[in-house]
DNA sequence: CAGCATCCTCACCGATACTG
DNA sequence: CAGTATCGGTGAGGATGCTG
């Protein structure tokens, strides 16, 4: 299970959930990955050049550890991983989705005020 | 506003959604002030005795600057404020809704995962 | 009552190099 | 290809004390 990066107060459920996707990337990453799964290793490098190799496993890991993601190994060489979205990585994506459209929402909001200028 | 305090991506509207409620106590605090508003700074206080002084501050300072909460002072000795929700803190307030769903449902399953010792 | 100022820690994250 | 290992920076967050 991933450490709970920072100790977040569960009261109300918000917690856990945050917990979960509160990595820098995590939620994007899900994200990408319900879009595109399943996806390999490297395609999800280079769909986030952006992301360090690094964090990428780490955020993998962890989340599959808490049971949203699916990693599935072949045996080849050259090797070859896949991951996909579990059913409780798809039912989070999909609380996602109203917090992403009040983001959108929000930034229309802030660019508006600042064009005051 | 408040400096993103991680530098998260910012596509698909997920990123300027978490700058707002990523804070370690943030998320709560809307919730709590949606609940009992208005309310005051030491209500706040008593609400979440964990939190410190410091980070409620800084808490509320930046989602006033989000423009996701209101915070209305009386000039009186002694001094009083009230802080309460914006239409767009309430809005946000309903778009968290469903990750709390998701986070109770998440705990119960990890629990029940973890019984089976 | 409702803050502000300071110092400090530590865990998140990045960069780089190496491996089965 | 898909990782692992290690070193180090940085800044969010905690503790404490002071002020209008």
């Amino acid at each position: 299970m991933a450490r709970k990066q920072k100790n977040l107060p569960d009261s109300c459920g918000l917690g856990p959930a945050l917990a979960v996707i509160g990595g820098k990337w995590k939620a994007l990453l899900l994200w990408q990955i319900h879009q595109a799964q399943p996806c390999r290793f490297s395609e999800l490098k280079r769909l986030q050049p952006e992301i360090s190799e690094k964090m990428l496993i780490q955020h993998l890991r962890e989340m599959e550890a808490d049971g949203v993601i699916h990693r599935e190994v072949f045996h080849q060489v050259p090797p070859r991983v896949e991951y996909s979205v579990t059913s409780a990585g798809a039912e989070l994506d999909h609380a996602l989705a109203p917090l992403a459209e009040w983001g959108k929402k929000h930034l229309e909001r802030t660019e508006a005020a600042r064009e005051k200028s």
